[in-house]
DNA sequence: GTCTATATCCAGATAGAC
DNA sequence: GTCTATCTGGATATAGAC
């Protein structure tokens, strides 16, 4: 008895495992509206019917991989702050860490078309969009700390610091993008390169 | 009767503009899919039906705007290159120019939203497909010239210029979608920012 | 040229059999 | 738990009146 409802409920995780991570590459490579429900279901090797069972809709999934992509980059973030570094080391590590994420693992990459998508488009149901309203603030203020803290020191340079926290993550995310785009075919750039936008050489 | 014939034209046309312009904010905020012909229409001040006497379909009207910003965005390019300056120059140039766009106009950005939904997605005509893969090199080939150009007179910093110049355009990306995404609250940040990732000092 | 009304089609969601 | 069949709703596209 225990042991039918134990690995009823495995393969009732593993089904939800599989049809997220299906989810995941159709919404980043279609879109949240061009994805049918059956596109998943095919993706994820079973019925159309059977999907109401592990989710509302594809809105719910949707919402949740969102979440997921953002708690995991707000965690890192704080794990970054915490690191016993200079400021100037975090942020180095922190641009290798990102771009070796996304020569590593496309999927990664997809999560932030995900966010792109659900920052900017009005088709999108408005619990995911509370999510990114509430949860997509934190990598840019912990990112201008380690500025201002690097700059006091005279290792990061002198611009202002909100100016240079929005240039560190909006070329992250072309970087991103771009993997996403082109995917397997192209490499992340040398970390130096956008390393020397903020450090005093 | 010529005279009515050229009012008609111009009518016509003036319809068209606004079905474009209309269509090129819509689907940059919700994407193609999830954008419908009714959108379009209520958007431009016309009934439904009335759509289908100036557009086959609301993806014929996508690959039209797709192509018109390829083009402009191309022309700028080509018009770059030709100019009689320095390459740091015209990188710096660029670049100001660039930023200066997306701060006066949120409809550049929107185009840059388009554009990657093109780039990206699957759910896409074939012709937007295409037009996008013959044309979108062309700006990275032209920076990399100009970077290449700049590193044999000292005035740009050593890295392989194909990296350089991916970087330049995803930065530029990025700040694109960043705009598009936050609008009017959101300001350009210092183009000596970007400027310092390619220049030597 | 422009509208309203209608037909068609397709995706989402439900019901019922196994 | 899983499938197939069906209902329903909404969007596209067309037809016909003004």
């Amino acid at each position: 008895m225990a042991r039918n409802k134990e690995l009823n409920q495995k393969i009732k995780d593993e089904r939800r495992e599989q049809i997220l991570s299906s989810a995941l590459m159709l919404f980043a490579t279609k879109g949240l509206s061009a994805t049918r429900i059956t596109d998943i279901s095919a993706a994820a090797g079973i019925s159309q019917g059977l999907m109401y069972h592990y989710c509302k809709s594809k809105e719910e999934i949707f919402s949740e991989l969102i979440k997921y992509a953002l708690d995991r980059m707000n965690a890192a973030c704080i794990e970054l702050e915490k690191l016993p570094l200079p400021p100037h080391q975090k942020i180095k590590m922190a641009i290798e860490k990102l771009l070796q994420g996304f020569d590593a693992n496309k999927n990664t990459s997809y999560y932030y078309l995900l966010i792109l998508q659900a920052t900017v488009s009005e088709a999108i149901p408005r619990e995911a969009k509370e999510i990114i309203s509430q949860g997509s603030s934190l990598p840019y203020e912990v990112i201008e700390r380690i500025l201002i803290e690097g700059q006091k020191e005279g290792t990061i340079k002198d611009y202002d610091a909100r100016d240079l926290s929005v240039v560190f993550w909006t070329s992250i995310k072309g970087l991103a993008l771009n993997k996403a785009a082109f995917g397997g075919s192209y490499k992340m750039p040398d970390p130096r390169i956008l390393a020397g936008i903020f450090l005093n050489e």
